[in-house]
DNA sequence: CAAAATTTTGACCGGTTGGACAAACGTTAG
DNA sequence: CTAACGTTTGTCCAACCGGTCAAAATTTTG
């Protein structure tokens, strides 16, 4: 006995990442209600019937895409840690979540759009594991900041800013890549990004001196 | 005559406005395709084929309400304006794009939406009329870094931080009362984020002296 | 009031969607 | 070979959805 997770062959093992790996593309692109079974088939290279031999419902591939989605996604905050010099930790912290929206943006789309909708399927874990989670890392910021290692400040809206200017990039693609243009909203993109928020959330806007 | 608008009677301009009120409703947090007609039809308490004798098309709904939205959503960013403080140019702003998302939620999801699916149905207007504004606005900021008013660095990167920090507390407000409690995650919040984002935008978090 | 114009509704339609199901197909072990 | 098991597919269905239409109800106008 392996737990409680159904026993699973080969062929179901590869077939169910094949279809969790188009359901992600798809569900990223048109949310929960706009995707349609048949989309995320003919993405996967397999018939309607075949899909739904492996999960039964299309909420079903929603939710483990979502639990998966979840791990990887806080993993970032996880590993803020209370060794090494604050400033340093929170600046590889924000490179660290703006990777993430360059490399992983539908994973990043598909908890934008489940959040818009409501959280109507994950409330329960933002409430519980992480509100946990912030509060854990919002006590060691507090730390620092006793420390007068970093200027004092609101830690929970300090990583509800770091949330929205990274994942910006990967949820607003579209706008940031119209409103830059061509000669700069190219791959360089993320550099210039990683360059500005930076000297944001290390000095701000006043001038020196 | 009065230019090119159809003529409407008087329960026409009453109507049209309950439907885009409902459908504002629905909309924004539905998205499109996960709307139906039959939802605004019975947020405006009508039937549906009454709504449609208002709106011959779901599309011309969404058309226009998308239409109304952009002028009031890109108000406060016309209105930064040369003339006077630069940094208080700049935290007026943020505290007017906080304000619209506090006051006007849903109409921040409604573009949340329409952005994250790929803004297939603004996506000229993002490349035209606000890659100009934008730009233009980005020309006003060097110009204020130049004479050493602000700190020299990527004012497009600028402007969308600040669109990304305020439009999270309505686009992702869920998340943020889950995070927050139901002691801090009142209507305070509001003022405890204006509080932080004049901090970071001002003084980023390098502790003093 | 009565005619004309506008508004509302019930019935209906074709297309789509999530999902069921049994039959067919393939694979593997004895 | 063949029985058992896992996989795939074609067919079908009921619910839903966007939209039409003609007729009824209401309001406006002369």
């Amino acid at each position: 006995m392996e737990g409680s997770a159904p026993r699973r062959t080969r062929i179901q093992q590869e077939k169910r990442e094949l279809i969790l790996e188009a359901a992600l593309e798809v569900f990223s692109t048109n949310g929960f209600r706009g995707s349609t079974i048949d989309q995320i088939a003919e993405a996967a290279g397999m018939s309607k019937p075949n899909l739904l031999y492996y999960f039964r419902r299309k909420e079903d591939i929603h939710e483990t895409l979502m639990q998966r989605l979840l791990d990887t996604w806080l993993a970032p905050l996880r590993e803020l840690d209370d060794i090494g010099d604050p400033l340093t930790e929170l600046r590889s912290y924000i490179r660290r979540k703006l990777e993430m929206a360059r490399d992983f943006p539908r994973e990043s789309r598909l908890f934008a759009n489940e959040i818009l909708q409501g959280a109507p399927r994950i409330k329960p874990m933002l409430e519980g594991e992480l509100k946990s989670l912030v509060d854990e890392k919002a006590a060691v910021i507090k730390g620092w900041m006793r420390a007068g290692k970093i200027a004092r400040t609101d830690p929970w809206h300090l990583i509800f800013s770091i949330w929205a200017t990274t994942q910006h990039y990967a949820d607003f693609d579209v706008q940031v890549r119209a409103v830059l243009g061509e000669d700069r909203g190219g791959d360089g993109r993320f550099e210039d990004a990683a360059r500005f928020l930076e000297q944001l959330f290390l000095d701000g806007l006043k001038p020196k001196g």
